[in-house]
DNA sequence: TTGAAAGCGCTAACAC
DNA sequence: GTGTTAGCGCTTTCAA
C-alpha cells in the first residue's frame, strides 16, 4: 500500500487536513477531541510526515551541511574529526535536523556546496578545518545563511562565529613547561600557517620563548605523521643540539618520534617531546606523549549551540575559546 | 531579491516552464535555439534548481543515508571509518547525491533512522559496522529500499549485499606467516564476536592452527586500544610462554604492545605481534606493526557501486570479498 | 476552533 | 518540439 498522507489521516480522524497539520505542528488552536482523534488516526495509519513536502512550503530544509575543507586525501587523517562528527550528529538529531556531509577540497567541490546551499537545502552550515583565504567562506556568508566554524577561520574571526580551544594559551602551557623542565634549546614543528592551530600555537610558543624562538628552530608541517617525520629531520640537521621539540599535534609528534629514534636520540633523556590534542595516538606511542588536551567534545557542543542559536534567529552569537590542559606523560 | 524559479528562467528565455524543465533534465526533445536561450537565461538569473520541489514530484530524495551502528562512544575510534566516509561522499557527489549521516546506537536512534527512511528521505542506505542481530537491518529491508553494507552483516549475508576484504583469508595469511617464522605458541585477540571481522578473522586463525588454537590462547576485544591491553594481560597471565600474538586490529595490537612492554617482553624477540588493517597506527608504534592490509578505499568504492546499481534498479547485485596483503614490518 | 483553498517549485503527461 | 496543466504532500491564511 502507498504511504499514508495527511489526507488519509484527516479522513480516518474525520477532520480536515488543516487540523491534522495543526496537531502535527503543535498549534494551540485545536480542540482536545480533534487532537485525540487525529493522534489515533496517525497511529492507526502509521503516518510519517513527508519532510520534503513540508520543506517546500516552510522553506526550511531540516538539515545542516558539514563542510570539510581539507583537500581530499588529508581529510580524516586528523583523529580530531571523529569527535566533532559524532557530537554534531547527536546534537542535530535531538532537534530532528539531519547532517549532510560535503567535501570542499577543490573549486568544483566548493561550487557544489554553494549550489546546494543556494538551493535552500540547508538551514545552516558547519565549517570544519577551513583554511585562510578559502573563497567559500565569503560566498557562503553572502548567501545569508547561518554559518559557524569549528575552530576559527583565519581572517574571518569576526564574521564567522566559532568555538575553539585556547590555541595560543595551550601552546604557552607546553612551552613554559618545557622551559621549566630545564630544556634550553626548544624547537617547534608547527601546523600549516593558514590554519588557526598552525598560527596560534606558534604564537604561544614565541610568546614564552621570545627571541629564543629563532627561525632556525621552527619548521612547518601539514598535520600529517609524515610531515612530522621530515620536519624533525630538517630540524635535527640544522640544529643537532636540540633538547626539546614541541609538535603542534600528536600525530606530527609521533612522526617526529620516529625520526628522533632513527637518529639515535633518546626521548625524553636526550630530547623532550611534546604534542598537542591529546588524541588517541598520544597513548599509543612509546614513550606516551606529554601533550596539551583540548576539550574536543565540548568544543563541538559549543559550536553546535552557536549554530542552533543562529538558526533560531539569533542575530549575533559570540565565539568561545575553551581552556586547554597540560597532560604530562613519559615523553618529557 | 528572491531566488529565481523555473518560472523566472522561462520568462527570461521566452519559453515555457516545461521547456526549461526539459533542458534541465537533458530531455532530447528540445530545439537548439530553445536550449541556448534557456541556458543563457539560467546563467543570467543565477538559477539553481530547487531539489525539494523536484523531490516532491519525482519521489526521489537525492540523498543516501549512512548508518553507523556502533554504540555512540565507540564510533570513529576505528580509523577505518575515515576512508569509507571520504570515499562515499566523493562517489555520491559524482552522481549529485548527498550523504546524510545517522547514528543508530540505541533503539531511539534506530527508530529515527527508520522514520527517516520511511519518510522517503533517502534513495538508499549504506550500513557501516552493523552487528549481528541488529533489528534495524530487517526493518530496513522491509521498507524495500536499496541497502548495502560495508562489510558483511552477520546472519544476513544473503539478504544485504556487501563489499569486504577476505577476512578469513587475511587472518590465514598472518597466522601462516607466524607459524613459518617458527613461532610455537600463538595467541589471538579477536574482535567482537558479532562482527564479521571478529568471527572470520578467528576462523582464519583456527583454520591454520587447527587444535593448536586452544581456547586458552584466545581472548576477545572490542576493537579499542584498551581492550587490546587487557586482553593481552589476560593472555599473558594464563599462558606466560606465548611467543606470538595476532590481534584482529592494529589498534588492539597497539594496546597489546603496551601490555607486553610493561610485562618486560621484547617485541619481536620474545613475542611476535601481528595486527590487521594496516591503518595509520601500524606505522606509529615502535616497532612498526606487521599487519594485514585490507584495501579500504577499494572496498568502499565497491560498496558504493553496489548501492548505486541497486538505486539504478538492479534486482540483485553480488557481494564481493577483496584480497588482503600481508605487510611485514618490525614487530614479527 | 475548524474547514476550504491557495500555493511552495517542479516534473511529466497530454495536446497541439 | 513546445506550451499547458495537473498534481507531488504539506502549511497557512482567510472565512466562517
Amino acid at each position: 500500500m502507498k504511504r499514508p498522507t495527511i489526507h488519509d489521516v484527516a479522513a480516518a480522524a474525520g477532520v480536515s487536513r488543516g487540523t491534522v497539520s495543526r496537531v502535527l505542528n503543535g498549534d494551540r488552536y485545536v480542540s482536545t477531541a480533534a487532537r485525540l482523534a487525529t493522534e489515533r488516526a496517525i497511529a492507526e495509519t502509521g503516518y510519517v510526515v513527508n519532510r520534503t513536502a513540508r520543506s517546500l512550503v516552510t522553506q526550511r530544509s531540516g538539515s545542516v551541511v558539514m563542510v570539510l575543507s581539507e583537500p581530499h586525501e588529508k581529510i580524516f587523517e586528523d583523529p580530531n574529526y571523529s569527535t566533532s562528527i559524532r557530537t554534531s550528529i547527536r546534537r542535530l538529531a535531538e532537534r530532528d535536523l539531519s547532517l549532510v556531509m560535503m567535501i570542499a577540497g577543490d573549486a568544483g567541490d566548493r561550487d557544489r556546496v554553494l549550489r546546494y546551499v543556494k538551493g535552500g537545502h540547508a538551514d545552516g552550515v558547519l565549517l570544519l578545518s577551513t583554511h585562510a583565504g578559502d573563497p567559500l567562506v565569503d560566498a557562503l556568508h553572502d548567501v545569508h545563511i547561518p554559518v559557524v566554524s569549528l575552530g576559527a577561520v583565519i581572517g574571518r574571526e569576526n564574521v564567522i562565529p566559532y568555538a575553539a580551544c585556547d590555541e595560543r594559551g595551550g601552546a604557552q602551557q607546553m612551552t613554559r613547561y618545557l622551559v621549566e623542565q630545564g630544556r634550553k634549546k626548544i624547537a617547534m614543528i608547527t601546523g600549516p600557517m593558514d590554519t588557526p592551530g598552525g598560527i596560534q600555537r606558534l604564537e604561544g610558543f614565541t610568546d614564552v620563548l621570545g627571541r629564543k624562538a629563532s627561525k632556525k628552530l621552527i619548521e612547518h608541517g601539514d598535520w600529517t605523521r609524515l610531515s612530522g617525520e621530515s620536519a624533525m629531520a630538517r630540524l635535527l640537521e640544522r640544529s643537532p643540539d636540540i633538547d626539546a621539540v614541541f609538535a603542534a599535534s600528536d600525530v606530527m609528534a609521533s612522526g617526529a618520534l620516529t625520526t628522533l629514534r632513527a637518529a639515535g636520540r633518546r626521548v625524553p633523556e636526550d630530547v623532550a617531546l611534546g604534542g598537542f590534542d591529546d588524541s588517541d595516538v598520544a597513548m599509543s606511542t612509546h614513550p606516551a606523549l606529554t601533550t596539551v588536551r583540548q576539550p574536543l567534545a565540548e568544543i563541538a557542543e559549543r559550536t553546535l549551540s552557536i549554530l542552533l542559536d543562529l538558526i533560531d534567529g539569533a542575530e549575533h552569537v559570540p565565539s568561545v575559546a575553551l581552556p586547554t590542559q597540560l597532560i604530562v606523560r613519559d615523553s618529557t
